[in-house]
RNA sequence: GCCCGUGUAGCUCAGUCGGCAGAGCACUUCCUUGGUAAGGAAGAGGCCGUCGGUUCGAUUCCGACCGCGGGCUCCA
């Protein structure tokens, strides 16, 4: 006998352990049970003590548990349809799920539809779903009977005796669960993709095919997501770049993974240039500069071609000298500071630049601006002693926070990277270094009210970290800023302060970018925005719009009069278009303000303004336009 | 690198069951003087990704290569 909370809160009595029959017989559907927090499926036996919890299909917990079934309805339609494909894995994943399977022919996105129809006929049946035990001989015999060589390998790898199977209808596959009671409850699912994966994710296994899919408890969150896809794939940069004419990537004649910025592309990197080198100057930093090419000597001594060769580009021969492209720009940084004997008084020191890299990326991870071989980025070092490190900390993350937040970021989640506690000799610098690094960083976190996930064993053998993602406005996180502590290269450098004992100490060196990389940045920033950028970044703010030809001049007065207010404005006048083309023209090209001239508008001296938005808003002085955007400018935000 | 897909005009894409290559947009010229998301006409524009094979003949069929797109552990 248990007590069993339902989903509305009333309490049931379960005899027998049997849940599942006593929900249907009141008539209630539900996906799960939880007990003692742990997700169980509706049929399994209830503990007789304990604290369950039935959980309905639209229960946050439920969602994975409807999503792996979901993707069991696919490996079943599968069985059918292609007699002799192998099964893989298949769980759910963060929105949707997938399975792996060998086909025994190849199957494409065309062959999608006639799968999902089998998927849905499989729902429709409403099959019930039920755990079958099997003794581990039982269970081999059953998997290599099928031929199912990769459920077997996973076999072999579980330790229990008792191996749990899932079945519906004639379907069975081995599976830990936990399942929904019936394929019928899984009924708003879709499939979205098929792509090539490896068994197990390595490259020298055999290669399966994945097909991807989701499924949500409602048609509408379906819908819903479905929609959300549509417009994340309407706002590709890869597409809007080349439309909007902010740069291309040209494998032919430049080559793989190199950008060419053109004219309204740069003109949006050069304000955030601007800002962002302003924001800089204003916290304390430095801007240095430094050369593409640097020698061979100064790579050996800063490890890089010890652990970082595969990522750099083959070294070039100049009289002799062997010279080598740059991955980083921190050696240099360091030549710099190396160039006097510092004192304690001169920390801490911050250089920044927005330094061009160039780092070998293998070419079917390259993808858009997002993944590159060239790129800029903001990189700073700021070199201290040990009682500063927190507050150096502290100034970076506010730094960070407002250069973010000037471009409508303002949702974060931060992930501290730390050594694998298991392993500490795969890590550089002593543990008295690591602890206080790591100790600044949770500090300077707590002292900003951001919380963190902390990631044991994911920091880089040089140090802590923290590494800050945002979410853009279609709720998709991006990761951009790193701020990390490096105990290597000051070592390696030989890096020293005079401290108020007259020795020479160590400093501390914390690497960091805030946005990334510019292309990379800027990349997330056309999604971000789905290429309608805000008044201050926008290459164009304002095309100003002759009805006829009478009115050119007029145009050509007010766009001059808009430039020397400092606003980026263009007299669309070469050529005579009708009005509605015009517009047209400067909605496709997401321009923010479009200001019409007519005979009116001339005669009263002044604009029609019509806003990217679609809104009207009638005949204008220039001066008040002037004072709109320029407003619209300074508050960096998306209202114009 | 690997799996699947894909490559035709600057862009988006038709098409050729093997016989001189097509549209829309953009571009050039002409007509149109227009009021808030495409006014009309004409013209120009092609190594049909590259190399090889089959064939009287290949953009089309076959093979290799190159480029691009999706993806390559969030483990039964």
């Amino acid at each position: 006998m248990a007590t069993v909370v339902l989903p509305s809160g009333e309490l049931v009595e379960v005899r027998g352990g049997d849940l599942l029959a006593v929900l249907t017989e009141r008539g209630e559907t539900a996906a799960a049970v939880v007990v003692d927090g742990q997700l169980r499926d509706l049929r399994d036996p209830l503990p007789p003590a304990g604290e369950a919890r039935v959980v309905g299909l639209d229960h946050p917990a439920a969602l994975d548990v409807l999503r792996h079934t979901a993707s069991h309805i696919l490996a079943h339609a599968v069985t059918r349809l292609y007699p002799g494909a192998k099964l893989a894995i298949g769980p759910a994943i963060d929105d949707g799920f997938y399975y792996d399977f060998r086909f025994p022919e190849p199957v494409n996105r065309d062959d999608l539809p006639r799968i999902e129809a089998e998927m849905r006929k499989i729902i429709a049946e409403n099959l019930p779903i039920a755990r079958v035990w099997l003794g581990r001989a039982e269970a081999e015999a059953l998997l290599a009977e099928r031929g199912e060589v990769y459920k077997l390998e996973l076999l072999r790898e579980i330790p229990d005796e008792q191996i749990s199977f899932y079945r519906q209808g004639e379907f069975l596959d081995l599976c830990r669960g936990p399942h929904l009671p019936a394929t019928g409850l899984a009924r708003h699912v879709a499939l979205l993709d098929v792509a090539g994966a490896y068994w197990r994710g390595d490259p020298s296994r055999d290669m399966l095919t994945r097909i991807y899919g989701t499924a949500f408890p409602t048609a509408e969150a379906l819908a819903e997501h479905l929609k959300w896809r549509e417009e994340a794939r309407k706002r590709d940069h890869r597409i809007l770049g080349p439309a909007l004419d902010l740069f291309s990537i040209q494998n032919e004649t430049i080559g793989a993974g190199l950008v060419l910025w053109h004219p309204k592309g740069a003109r949006v990197r050069h304000e955030i240039e601007t800002f962002w080198k302003g924001e800089h100057y204003n916290a304390g930093y430095q801007l240095v500069a430094s050369p593409h090419i640097g020698r061979a000597r100064l790579w050996e001594t800063s490890g890089h071609l010890d652990f970082y060769k595969d990522g750099m580009y083959a070294p070039m021969d100049i009289e002799g000298q062997e010279f080598y492209l740059k991955p980083m720009n921190c050696p240099f940084h360091i030549a710099i500071y190396k160039t006097h004997t510092r004192s304690y008084r001169d920390l801490p020191i911050r250089y920044a630049e927005l330094g061009t890299v160039y780092r070998f990326e293998r070419s079917g991870v390259l993808h858009g601006l997002l993944r590159v071989r060239g790129f800029t980025q903001d990189d700073a070092h700021i070199i201290c002693r040990p009682d500063q490190i927190e507050d150096e900390v502290l100034a970076c993350l506010d730094l960070t926070l407002r250069i973010l937040g000037a471009f409508g970021f303002r949702d974060y989640k931060v992930a501290l990277s730390v050594r694998d506690p298991e392993h500490r000799e795969r890590y550089i610098g002593s543990d008295a270094m690591w602890d206080e690094a790591e100790q600044s960083l949770v500090a300077a976190l707590e002292r900003k009210g951001l919380p963190h996930t902390r990631m044991e064993g994911e920091a880089v053998f040089y140090g802590p970290k923290i590494d800050l993602h945002v979410l853009d406005s279609l709720k998709r996180a991006w990761q951009l800023t790193t701020i990390q502590f490096d105990f290597n290269e000051p070592e390696r450098f030989d890096m020293a302060y005079i401290g108020d004992d007259g020795q020479a100490h160590r400093p501390y060196m914390v690497h960091r970018a805030l946005l990334g990389s510019l292309e990379r940045f800027f990349g997330i920033l056309i999604e971000h925005y789905g290429g309608a950028f805000p008044a201050w970044l926008a290459p164009v703010q304002a095309v100003v719009l002759p009805v006829t030809e009478a009115e050119v001049p007029y145009a050509e007065g007010v766009t001059n009069e808009l430039r020397a207010a400092g606003i980026r404005a263009e007299a669309w006048t070469k050529e005579r278009k009708t009005l509605r083309w015009l517009i047209r023209e400067a909605q496709v090209q997401k321009v923010p303000y479009m200001l019409v001239c007519g005979a009116r508008e001339a005669a009263g001296g002044v604009v029609a303004v019509r806003l990217r938005t679609g809104e009207d808003l009638g005949p204008q002085p220039v001066s008040a336009v002037v004072s709109r955007i320029r407003d619209a400018v300074s508050s960096r935000g998306t209202a114009l």
